[in-house]
DNA sequence: TATTGTTATACTCTATAACTATA
DNA sequence: TATAGTTATAGAGTATAACAATA
């Protein structure tokens, strides 16, 4: 009977363990779910920078940087694409003429009610081959992965997934 | 008793669904074999394809871009990176002089053990904290996961992981 | 002087297309 | 004319550092 994981055979490579598979199903988790983002005009940070706002409305810039492990000026970007689509609004701080305070315009709203509909369509096709137990399995098991490397909640370090290179 | 993931309270996300799980995971496995890989003076691609050749020998440049899944002349660049290093030989075929065969040197071959050593110690790492039990049991819902995506076996789509901006 | 946000710059990674040499 | 490999070019993505406005 299969043990889960044989090796070393000639020829081509089978799988190389745990860590590579966890790479290598998380990559294309990744690209399927940038892919259909995309279908809604957002890109992977876009997307997750809209989340954290729809969560977390009002927040400034430096602490949506700290939330998303990134660089203020990372923050910024995003932010200047997400305004320029009409999502998001800067709003001055009164108290304190540097900050800006950020929330969803009701464009925004919408386009994180998609966001939503997106993910748990990605959701969907992802634990299509597993039954519900096999999932809830799955998920404590990533889970207890996920806290004995520390990695916080909801936070993806180096968002992207389907960044694969220029189009033509 | 928790079932494995409750949503929707405000404030701070809490992860969002085995998809999103699985990229986040995946993506710190990934990071953290390239950390690993660093020691050794090898890049992940470098790696990559160091495995390749030390695996199937003596394949032509078409034939390890068509396997890695990556185009020919990316395969052209970590070549002449891994031969600066004295790992591989591109040794020129007789009977058709367009072609090279690619094979690892004796130094190749000594990369390529230090690469397992690497992905051994990788793996005890990333499985810590489960038993022998667990391990199985998510080496196989992961399988099941990849199969159904018409994941290739041992292959990375967008390999890399740790690269995450320019060093000072 | 310290802090928030912004701009400028630079660098990595990688794909596409044009090119060279062999066939 | 077609194919293996190479070089040239271009673009996405992102970090660091210098900078401006406000405190």
């Amino acid at each position: 009977m299969p043990t889960g994981a044989e090796e070393g055979r000639a020829g081509p490579p089978a799988h190389l363990g745990v860590g590579f598979l966890l790479a290598q199903v998380g990559a294309d988790s990744s690209a399927r779910f940038a892919a259909r983002l995309a279908g809604t005009g957002l890109t992977p940070p876009e997307g997750a920078l809209l989340r954290m706002v729809a969560v977390q409305p009002g927040l400034n810039q430096q602490k949506l940087a700290d939330q998303m492990r990134v660089a203020p000026s990372r923050v910024v970007a995003i932010l200047d694409s997400l305004e320029s689509k009409g999502l998001v609004v800067r709003r001055r701080e009164a108290t304190d003429r540097r900050v800006y305070a950020i929330d969803l315009t009701s464009a925004g709203r919408r386009s994180f009610a998609e966001l939503r509909e997106v993910g748990m369509a990605h959701e969907k096709e992802i634990c299509e081959p597993l039954d519900e137990e096999q999932r809830g399995v799955l998920v404590r098991l990533l889970t207890l992965l996920a806290d004995h490397q520390g990695l916080t909640p909801g936070v993806h370090p180096g968002l992207g997934g389907a960044r694969q290179g220029p189009r033509p």
